[in-house]
DNA sequence: TGCGGCATCAACCGAAAGGTGGAGTATCGG
DNA sequence: CCGATACTCCACCTTTCGGTTGATGCCGCA
């Protein structure tokens, strides 16, 4: 396996030194790897990715400040000659992976994965191919198999509202719809859900991902 | 600074490949510390806790198995001459917090702390003295400030199982009660956190960090 | 053009949750 | 020992929520 090729060019961006450094760690072992650069933030990642000649950009969707990793993603993948971003997260969320995905990302990785399993899938993202946490290749089968998952829009905004605190009669004045309707809404959720009250579609909804919090 | 003492001797127990190797490499630039082994388990780190000479254990909370990184602590912490435990961990949410001091350990930390904090702390548990991260103190200080917000311990437990989605008759048999005394609960915490309904009172416990997820 | 999904609303009933008041035990610190 | 807190429980009442049935208008897609 011996490569006289150029090296893959890394940029890795994540608000955790510790994690930085880690990554640093495990993929300096490998040989055709080369590490140009690293950022704390988001915009760094934007900013780096534009102005270095880079093959692979490992991005976490978690950070501190504002801007958001699937935004810095969004934003990288729209320029001409862009790298590949693999997102590297701790988080499996419906909502994360699809918004990751939409953002342009070329793979989804969990921040548990073994270090061959990220080198392997630093490859498999340089040369251009989708490269996928198995975990996540299955959220993503399973969603696609029970499409009663997905709620409408209406729905979403309703049950957020719920997660919030929000009383029926609350919720109804904020929407301006009746009571009746927030309740029919419900109705639907829970049954797409697959739960029997509101605080148990809170707690669905969120561990899918499906609402913020 | 130069010392001739005996280097300090680590443990790291987290379940991340990543971040094992990243603090490795980040203490290890560091001339009094030596990382005598890692793990990735809690049930690792209290075989380990035990075997090994040991001055400190970094220890996460969160592991993908079932032995809790605060149940971890309170095993090793337990025995005689046992290391100092220092909790480094990605949640800051009081439930997690208190469950680690009260389990022992000496201090807690954040992962997007930066390596000399990180050292800093290192340095303070070794020498047996309390190593907190400021985002932490600063939380204990509040809840001591208003006594009001705090929850009692199995207000706590109660609202935990509420936000997970479960009614008043289903915790009351997980925790062998009556529902009179799980109401009775409620009513309690429903005082203390300024709301009126379990929905509420879940909302304001996340956003102040008082319960899980 | 008709079917289905979405969004809206009404009326009704039973069940769950919230509100009030009281009360007994246990523990801990002054 | 006393007082404060936490934890447990009971009874009664009111309000909210959940479940059902049924109905209307709109939009997109086949």
């Amino acid at each position: 396996m011996t490569s006289t090729e150029s090296p893959i060019r890394l940029l890795l961006a994540d608000d955790h030194p510790v994690v930085r450094a880690g990554l640093r760690a495990v993929l300096e072992t490998e040989e055709d790897f080369e590490v140009v650069a690293d950022t704390a933030t988001a915009e760094g990642a934007v900013d780096l990715a534009a102005r270095l000649d880079l093959d692979v950009v490992l991005m976490d969707l978690q950070f501190g400040g504002a801007l958001h990793g699937a935004q810095a993603t969004a934003e990288i993948t729209a320029r001409e000659g862009a790298p590949r971003v693999l997102v590297l997260t701790t988080y499996d969320t419906d909502a994360d992976i699809l918004a990751a995905i939409e953002a342009g990302a070329t793979g989804y990785l969990l921040k548990d994965a073994p270090p061959e399993e990220l080198a392997a899938a630093v490859r498999t993202a340089a040369a251009g191919k989708s490269a996928l946490a198995p975990t996540i290749a299955l959220r993503l089968m399973d969603r696609m198999r029970t499409p009663a998952t997905a709620l409408s829009r209406r729905e979403t905004e309703v049950l957020q509202l719920v997660a919030d605190g929000l009383s029926n009669a609350q919720i109804s004045k904020r929407l301006f719809l009746s009571q009746a309707t927030v309740k029919s809404h419900l109705v639907h959720i829970y049954s797409k859900l697959g739960v029997d009250s509101r605080t148990a579609a809170v707690a669905a909804a969120t561990t899918r991902g499906l609402i913020r919090r």
